[in-house]
DNA sequence: TCGGATGCTGAACGCATGTTTAATATGCTA
DNA sequence: TAGCATATTAAACATGCGTTCAGCATCCGA
């Protein structure tokens, strides 16, 4: 059997490297070879160890899922430590932080079994918050907190993009400042002057009409738009 | 030169195959020879038209930014009809929507483009629905805009979370039915019952702190929760 | 001290891959 | 119709892949 200790040191060492490998060049692009040449072993040991190429993604999957789900408890006692301890050295986390977007777009059951874990945290927490007054009774509980989910997860599945957006490292402290107060503005009051949007976007639906589906020429949600055939 | 109308017929049987398995397997793990089968054609002849293999993964770049960013214009103008235009086919599109997530969490000078112009649009809206009083001026519109682009794609880049906790793919007619009115309605009275959160973090980010940096215990931009290191 | 298990290596194997090439069919142009 | 470019194929090629294997070193319990 596989003891706590034995994780660390060579095997560690390995998994580290096919999860940034994987993380950064995706499964099939990433050769057992590279994975063995960084970690400093011979491409024998990788299988050795894992059994197999899948086999070593696999682990890769369980690990990175733990890490991600075994860290949650401890966050939502306390955040602001987390977070510090976070910041601390965010430059470990990078590749945990690629190979799980590239989990979560391609649809393996371990980024499922993630994917609940998060959204039931969420869930946990809108209901603590709703009950203490902090946050408002939503339309929708369920739905809102798996879009809340969605929408944590969104800076980290493209960090890249933030990244260029903000001009620097989402992540990073600097990355947190700017970005904290104007989301936590959304969130407190919202996008829209009044509720015209929504109202008439829920009498539009009432109309429980056809074909003809109507979202509400402004919401947001749109973004980005599908495309359409070349011809009809 | 290569003609618009050539761009039919075999060669765009080919570039289709290859989106929709890139899309759904990733590019390495794609072979040619899947390719060629699933177009219909002999390896060869794969080549023939996009040089290599690589090359092939230039065009269906082009092509997915071009299909995506090329229906904007139109969507901005008439959205309510392009929206039943969208669901009317939305099958078709479902392989650009996989291989626009992939793009996008792997980091392409193409997703970098397509991004950007989606982000352009998004900006352009926010300004439009500003000057006319439907949104109210918001924290600072960069960062909205960007977050609000980001929030947008999040649903398509994890399709397959919002079909597992919706029930139901969240493109047809009925996702959107149901996901649209909690939507808006986070967006028309935000997540919080007041501006506390939001005066909280505001005080705590001008007291300049140092490494302690505090985005408030209670923002849900926290999900999913980082790790830290296993031993300090 | 022994002996089996485990960690690890380097070379080898077989195979599937991306790509090339020669040859054939097809269609366009003059 | 002649001729040339293009579309297409089947087969062959070279490479790099995941994997296997034999052998050596190292540890650890008896």
């Amino acid at each position: 059997m596989r003891s706590a200790s034995e994780d660390l040191s060579t095997r560690a060492r390995i998994r580290d490297a096919a999860v940034a490998l994987f993380g950064r060049d995706g499964f099939g692009t990433t050769t057992v070879r590279a994975i063995a040449a960084a970690a400093d072993v011979s491409p024998g040991l990788v299988l050795h160890h894992f059994g197999s190429k899948d086999g070593l993604r696999q682990a890769c999957d369980r690990y990175v899922v733990e890490e991600f789900v075994g860290r949650k408890d401890e966050m939502t006692r306390d955040a602001t430590s987390a977070i510090a301890r976070w910041l601390a050295d965010v430059d470990r986390f990078h590749p945990l932080i690629d190979y799980l977007a590239r989990m979560l777009s391609s649809g393996t059951t371990a980024a499922d079994e993630l994917f609940d874990a998060l959204l039931t945290g969420t869930s946990r927490m809108l209901d603590e918050q709703i009950a203490a007054g902090i946050m408002r009774e939503p339309e929708d509980r369920d739905i809102l907190a798996l879009y809340l989910t969605l929408h944590g997860l969104a800076p980290l599945v493209m960090r890249r993009q933030v990244t260029r957006g903000l001009g620097l490292d989402q992540l990073s402290e600097e990355g947190i400042r700017r970005s904290t107060i104007p989301i936590l503005d959304l969130y407190t009051h919202g996008l829209y002057s009044d509720d015209r949007m929504l109202v008439a976007a829920r009498e539009a639906l009432t109309r429980t009409s056809g074909p003809r589906s109507d979202k509400g020429e402004n919401d947001p949600n749109q973004d980005p738009d599908p495309p359409r055939p070349r011809r009809s």
